[in-house]
DNA sequence: GTCTATAATACGATAGAC
DNA sequence: GTCTATCGTATTATAGAC
């Protein structure tokens, strides 16, 4: 395919890149070299520069996020249950040093939220899409419409921050306490 | 005083960028430039440059945020409530955007903490010694250690996550509905 | 689609004068 | 304690050839 995968490339190494290190951490330098895709290709495909780069590397974050919760929720009945496999996978990558991939939006969000409204529009849009997921399951399972928006929410701010713990802790012990609460949570 | 306020400026508006900008976002001109300090003197004051102002930077965010949490502990008997006006003394940054302080400790954190070790400590250590504060008044409430360790942690994580969640959201919405959770997590 | 070359700027850090 | 000057190296972005 002529239209080639150089693009696909920049941005999968994109994407990893600024989860890991952040909008201001990475450099397009970077991006270039570990992504193998051709120097000269990235303003071809990318003509917006650093920023199109970013809110696009966001909106892989927020897919690639999404299908793993709705995976996770479709193997239960009980949406705590499905929450729970959700933390258990994100607790693994703290197993070995090497799996880390860091805090999905979250940096990105901290860092750009108050110095490009694109980026930040976008990193909303992701924390809205899961919220959605959980929400829908939650009011599946009985809840009411008000319960299952605050409880997604707290969800969702409960595993960034948990991820951010056990980044910092370099554990999974923040993850695994959160785990615990969250049926506490639904019941209501 | 000879050894003047030079350092203290300096560290003071190190700590506001660094909270808001992160650590790549913040470049040592503007650390000078917005401190009004003498441009001579950073690296007199700071021989260790950048990485050790970040870690200063840090210490002063624990220091101050748990002056914080400390005040609202003290206000009221039950554990629930003190964190509830915690929460709402956050909240209020986000009413007007000049007031927002960002994400203290935890932007840092998720950009260095794969970085730089010692910097990756004082993060801990802050995140430690919040924990050590909601812990000690859950435990005088009458609950046993494992259960306030536990909830700690996670209203830690829950309020990370709900600043960066507001922050991207534009609003306090996030930090309300966590504020509105703290009674039932503290129920055990 | 991709290349090289380069512009223009910012970065962190150091040396040496005062 | 502070200043200026500067080194070396990043950065993002663009222009023009192929």
């Amino acid at each position: 395919m002529s239209y080639g995968d150089s693009r696909e490339k920049i941005l999968s190494a994109a994407t990893r890149l600024f989860q890991l290190q952040g909008y201001y951490g990475t450099g397009l330098n970077q991006i270039i070299k570990e992504s193998g895709a051709p120097k000269g290709s990235l303003y071809y495909h990318f003509p917006g520069g650093k920023e199109q780069l970013a809110i696009e590397a966001v909106n892989e974050m927020k897919e690639y996020i999404r299908q793993k919760i709705a995976d996770c929720m479709e193997g239960y009945a009980d949406p705590a249950e499905g929450i729970q496999a959700f933390l258990k996978e994100l607790s693994c990558q703290f197993s070995c040093t090497e799996d880390i991939e860091g805090l999905p939006v979250g940096l990105l969000a901290a860092e750009t939220s108050l110095k490009s409204e694109p980026l930040r529009e976008a990193c909303h849009e992701a924390y809205k899409e899961w919220a959605s997921v959980y929400e829908e399951k939650i009011v599946q399972a009985g809840c009411s419409e008000e319960h299952a928006k605050e409880a997604s929410t707290v969800i969702n701010a409960m595993i960034e921050g948990g991820i951010l713990l056990s980044l910092t802790a370099k554990n999974s012990t923040p993850l695994l306490y959160i785990s615990s609460c969250i049926p506490d949570l639904l019941k209501r």
